[in-house]
DNA sequence: TATGAATGAGTGTTCATTCAT
DNA sequence: TATGAATGAACACTCATTCAT
C-alpha cells in the first residue's frame, strides 16, 4: 500500500500486459513495445524490472502457473476431504473460468510449446506438470494400491490436459460442463471398479 | 521419376527441411535461410514454390497431419475389424514411433500453439482434431448408444492427446507402452462397463 | 573488372565510407546507418559483407595499415639503396600527404586508442608497430653494431610516431617539412656520430 | 575537512571513478552508471556536479593533465638547475610510474583520440602539448641559438610522446629505463654536438 | 542535497522478401 | 527455372538525462 509497493505493482502491471498481449498476438509475435504500450509505460522499463524480454516472459509464465495453483488450492479447500471429492476439486480447478478463458488457454499453449526450446520455461513447466500428477496420485493412494494409483493419476492428469488442450481449439465453443463430466466419470470408474473389487 | 516430378521433389525436400528445422529451433525461431541451407537450396526458392514463409509452414503442417493420418490408417488396416481392435489401432497409430519422435512432438506442439493465432493453421488443426473424434465415435457407436459413444469418443480423444502432450515434456523419458496401456484400460472400462450394465 | 569483382568493389566502397565517416565523427561516434548512407547502400549490407560492425571496422583498419605499408614501400623503391637513404625513405613514407591528411590522422589515432580495448585491433596495431621498427633496425644494422642499431631503430620509430602524433593535434598547421627535417637530423646524428667514432 | 569540502571530495571521487572506469573499458565504452557504481553513488549525481557526461569527462581529462604537470614539476624541483638536468627531469617526469601505468596510458590515449572530435578536449590537449614544448624550449635556449633550440624542443617532445605512445602498445612489456636512455642520448647528442661544434 | 526510477531516442542486428541475372 | 545479393522495416536493448521524492 505504501510507497514501497509501487515497484511491485509495476511489475504486476507489466506481467498483466504481457499476458494480455500474448493472448492477442501469441508468444511468438509479442514485442516489447506492444507490452509497454498495453501497460502504459516506456519500453526501457522492461529491462529495468526484468532484465530482458525473456525475464518478463518467464515471470509471466510463473504468474500463469501460480494462478492455476491458487485456483486449484481454492477448490480443494472448499471441497470435502475424501479422496473422490478432492480429485473432483482438482478437476474443477483446472476447468475454472479463469483457467479456460481464451487468453489463458492461448498463453498456456504458447508457453507449453516454447518450453520445448527453452530450458528455463521447461523447468517451470515440469514443476507444474508434476504437481498435477502428485496431487492426484496422493489422493488415489488413499483408495488404491500404489501401482494402480500411479496409473490412475497419470490417466486423470492426461485426461485433464487433453480435454483442456482440445477445448483450446474450440474457442468459445468449449463445453466445460461436459469436459468435467467426462473426467469425473473416468475417476468414478477408476475408483468404483476398485470398490466393486473390494466388496 | 520424370522431369515433371522434379518440382514436386523440391517441394518435398523443402517441407522436410522445414520440419527438421522446426524440430531443432522451434517454429518461432525458424528462418528461411536455415531451411534453405538444410535443403541445400537458395533462399529465394521458397517464394517460388510456396509464395511466402507462411505458405511453407502451412504445407509443412499439412505434411505432419498427413503423416499422422497415414500412420493411423496403416494401423487400422492391420487390425481386426471389431470396434475395440479398431479403437486400439487408433491409439497405437497416435503413439507410433514416427509420431512420438522428439522432432515430431516439437513440431506438433508448435503448430498447435500457432494455430491459436493463425486462421489457416487453425482450420487445418480442427480438421485433424475432428477426424480423431469421428473415427473414435464411429467405432464406439457400434457398441454404445449415441450419447454415450460421443462422450466416450471425447474422453478417449482427450486421453490420447493428453498422454501425448504430457509425454512431450518428458523428452526421452516418455514411456509409450505405459501410455498405450492407460488408454486401452480406459477404452476397456468404457466398453466393458457398458457390457456389464447391459448384461 | 568483370561481374565477379562487384562484391569486392562494394566491400571497398563500404570501407572507404567507414574511413570517411570515422574522419568526420570519430570511431566512437560512428553508426552503421551513417556509413551506409555515405556509401549509398542499405544498412543490412554491412552484415552481409563484414558480419557485423566490428568486422567492418577491422577491415577498415587493415586498409589504413595497408595504405601506409604501400606508401612506405613506394618511397623505398624510389630511394637509393644505401642505409641512410632507405631510412629517409621510411620517414618520407610516414609523412607522405596521404598519411598526414586530417582524415587519415584521425582514423589512425582512433584505431590506436581502440586497440587498447580490442584484442583484434591490438594485434593489427602491433604488426604495424613492429614492421616500422624492424624496417628501421634492418637498415641501421648495416652501419651500426646490433645493440646500437636496435636503440637507434627504437629512437627513430618513436620520433616518427611522436612527430606524427603531435602533428595530429595541429590540424592544418602541421609542418611536414620541419618534421621530416628533425627526424633526418636525428638519423644523421645517429649514423654520423658512429662514423666519427670509427674514424 | 569541514562540511564545505564534502562537495569537492565527491567531485574528486567521481573523477577518480571515471578515470578507473576508462582504464577498464575505454572512453568509448564508459557509462555513467558504471562510474556511479565505481564511486558508490547514484546515477543522477553526475549531472548534479558536472552538468552532463561531457562535463565529467572534461574534468577527468583536466585531472589527468594536472597529474602529469605536478609529476614533472616535482622531478624538476628535485633536479639540478642546469639545462641538461632540467631536460632530463622533464623526461623522467613523463615516464614516472604514475604516468606509465596501464590505466593512465589508456586514459591518455583515449583522450588524445577524442580530442580530435571535441573542441573542449582539443583545447585542453593543446595546452598540455604546448607546455611540454615550451618547457623544453626554454631550457634548450640556455644552450642553443633560438632556431636550433626550437627544433631540439620539438624533437625531444616528439621523442617523449613517441616512446610513450609505442610503449602503450607494449602493455606490461614497456621498458621505461630503455625509453629514458634513448631520450637522454638524443638530448646529449643535441646539446653535445653543439658544444663540440663550438669548441 | 541526493536518489534512482522512469523515459524514449538511437543503436546494431536480423530476416522475409524482391529482383536482376 | 533458380540464384543469392540487396533491401529496409522491425526488433531488443542501452543509456544519458530528467525529476518527483
Amino acid at each position: 500500500m505504501l510507497r514501497k509497493n509501487i515497484p511491485e505493482q509495476r511489475r504486476e502491471q507489466l506481467i498483466s500486459a504481457a499476458f494480455e498481449t500474448i493472448g492477442e498476438v501469441g508468444l511468438a509475435g509479442i514485442t516489447l513495445s506492444q507490452v509497454a504500450k498495453e501497460a502504459g509505460m516506456s519500453t526501457g522499463i522492461v529491462s529495468h524490472y526484468f532484465g530482458d524480454k525473456d525475464g518478463l516472459l518467464l515471470a509471466t509464465m510463473r504468474k500463469v502457473l501460480g494462478d492455476l495453483h491458487d485456483t486449484v488450492a481454492d477448490c480443494r479447500a472448499r471441497a470435502a476431504p475424501d479422496a473422490q471429492a478432492q480429485i473432483f476439486a482438482i478437476i474443477d480447478g483446472n476447468f475454472a473460468p479463469s483457467q479456460t478463458s481464451e487468453t489463458t488457454m492461448r498463453a498456456w499453449l504458447d508457453f507449453w510449446a516454447a518450453s520445448m526450446h527453452s530450458a528455463d520455461l521447461r523447468r517451470l513447466q515440469r514443476i507444474n506438470d508434476r504437481r498435477l500428477y502428485s496431487n492426484l496420485c496422493c489422493q488415489f493412494k488413499r483408495r488404491l494400491p500404489v501401482a494402480q494409483a500411479r496409473k490412475a493419476a497419470m490417466g486423470v492428469a492426461a485426461m485433464i490436459d487433453g480435454l483442456w488442450l482440445r477445448g483450446s481449439l474450440a474457442g468459445g465453443g468449449f463445453d466445460i460442463g461436459l469436459a468435467c463430466a467426462i473426467a469425473r466419470d473416468y475417476v468414478r470408474q477408476t475408483l468404483g471398479g476398485e470398490n466393486a473389487a473390494r466388496s
